[in-house]
DNA sequence: AAAGTCGCCGAAACGCTTTTCGGGACGCTA
DNA sequence: TAGCGTCCCGAAAAGCGTTTCGGCGACTTT
């Protein structure tokens, strides 16, 4: 029935034993590198299992030794740029640890994300990891899990639990740092949605950056959307007063600004210097000049998240939020 | 041991049946539905079963009927932004089918490849899809897999081998067509790396259309790179012919010839129409004026690839190359 | 009372690892 | 050279959690 074109039955170790004419038990020593077999025999077993093109069927080993090398990955979405660079740390994380990574999208949907759960947890899985989408932390996924989870991105609001989420106060300290020791003191700033958390922990780190070194904010941190349209549109509010830097909240809206100073012929970085935040490759590709730009190590934060799933199934990782640092790369819109 | 913190031991079957005070044959048809159980039965087995939440296990099942409901998708970098929109559509159409997939990424290397491919034949995939990273074509995975294949992005050089992959050629037709519709005649093209078949493919379906029409290309494909900076300084040798359109490689090109056009004063669309590729949501969000683009419809790919490998699950797929029609998005910068 | 139904149970099977056990080869002693 | 103990290699069997098949009682129907 099911044995047809590219599907004749899979090689399993028995098939192994009788053409190398020994049992199973020997077959299985001899591949997997037991004691107890001649030299002869275990050449002879390989051979055939070679040829044979014999791969162990992983789902019999899991049911044996109750773990399967497989964790769930369930993320809020996809799309978001952000979801991708921490799948790809932790897909990187778990490749090097011999585990596979099931993927689930829930497209923000509570109803899909339980569903996923349960055919991950009907796959024992033997752990997860949950990618949020924004930065506020979320509910965790359930009480009294078979498995250990760790949060990332979004915390969970649950302290206990595991979380990694990336640092957007530091991130918006370190901004203003960079802007300061590059000889700027009258510091703008024009960020995204007020209601995202990322938006206002930055606000608040650059703040805390700005008293520390005596200065203060020129304007009000000016939110608005995500946007290079907003970005361009606040240059005029920006511009009424005297002002030789500006934080934007992401590289989109610093790109904005770029346009926008472009346009009304300020220099940049020699009259204004510019600085966004995500260090976006394919955004900041095309700014004119090259944008400096605070990056969130959002991969480093799925690798994180991968190694803290591995301790906590070896019960090495008490759990509670871990922040990811983040830095600052610097390109010619801060130069000198 | 492993009974550790989250990790009490899953609940099986067996426990379900004893607590139930049936035997594991009687628990398994009441929970799965099946008819020789009285309603009586069923009900205390399925309150068992709730209380101690028991997932079955989906190893086991597999075991038996000899298929995962899991497929392999190995893509060769998730980092370019084409993979993600194949792998949304794929993931859809799989969770969909119930089935839950296992995401590898090779990062271009080949010895990953075959590496993830054995990890993933070991887990008995019910199937593979392979995403490529250019549309030119790529040897198969290997001769004789146990599992069907399709290839996706990228063909295989097989032509017996299932692929589907965006038609590039329509694609630069339909540019043109679109072009010629709204009434421009003088219509000039800049594409990206010449290598690529992407490139290529579409220049020549733009000439057909071309040619169709009794029109002549303005000036030669000017290839360069996929950035907004080729675009921006193709703009200057562009002008030196009369164009009242300009056919770009891709959004990011598009964006490049946009803004050198802005800089020049040259009015778009009312003197030049501009039309993209790849319809790409964040270079299409900022650009001014809003970009008509060619949508290559990789969600939809993606989505295919999927359907056509649970065809070649039941043996209803004969192979062959597949193209997915693009579509056009029309925003202003070709507008009336 | 014979013949169905109906509801349930026991056992086999899936592919592997691990444990236990038997038997042959070998070496030592008398 | 016969008898005994030792060592090892390899075979047989148990077990993982399911589903399914063949039975087997008990109750209904003629």
């Amino acid at each position: 029935m099911s044995t047809d074109a590219p599907g004749r039955r899979q090689v399993t170790l028995r098939d192994v034993a009788q053409l190398a004419g020994v049992s199973v038990a020997t077959a299985s020593k001899a591949i997997n590198g037991k004691a107890e077999v001649s030299p002869d025999t275990r050449r002879r077993v390989l051979d055939v299992a070679e040829r044979l093109s014999f791969t162990p069927n992983a789902l019999a080993r899991a049911m044996l030794d109750g773990h399967t090398g497989t964790v769930g990955l369930l993320t809020h979405d996809l799309e978001g740029r952000f979801s991708l660079p921490i799948l790809m740390g932790a897909e990187d994380a778990f490749g090097a640890g011999r585990s596979s990574v099931l993927l689930c999208d829930s497209r923000g949907d509570a109803i899909r994300e339980q569903h996923h759960l349960s055919t991950l947890l009907g796959r024992r899985v033997d752990g997860l990891i949950v990618v949020g989408s924004q930065t506020d932390a979320r509910p965790p996924l359930g009480r009294d899990l078979p498995v250990p989870v760790v949060y990332t991105y979004a915390p969970s609001t649950d302290p206990g639990d595991a979380s990694v989420v990336p640092d957007n106060v530091t991130a918006g300290r370190i901004a203003v740092e960079h802007l300061v020791a590059t000889g700027r003191r009258r510091i703008a700033h024009v960020s995204g949605d007020i209601t995202y958390a990322a938006a206002t922990d930055r606000a608040a780190g650059a703040d805390a950056a700005l008293a520390e070194h005596g200065l203060e904010r020129v304007g009000p941190v000016r939110y608005g959307s995500w946007s290079e349209a907003w970005g361009r549109s606040s240059v005029a509010a920006l511009l009424e007063q005297d002002v030789d830097a500006v934080v934007c909240g992401s590289d989109q809206i610093a790109r904005g600004v770029l346009d926008a100073l472009h346009d009304r012929g300020v220099r940049v970085p020699d009259d204004v210097a510019v600085i966004g935040f995500d260090n976006w490759e394919p955004m900041i590709a095309g700014c004119r000049p090259a944008l400096t730009s605070i990056d969130m190590n959002f991969q480093v934060m799925g690798r994180r998240a991968a190694e803290r799933l591995f301790a906590r199934l070896e019960g090495r990782d008490p759990g509670g939020v871990e922040t990811v640092a983040p830095r600052v790369i610097v390109r010619e819109s801060t130069g000198g």
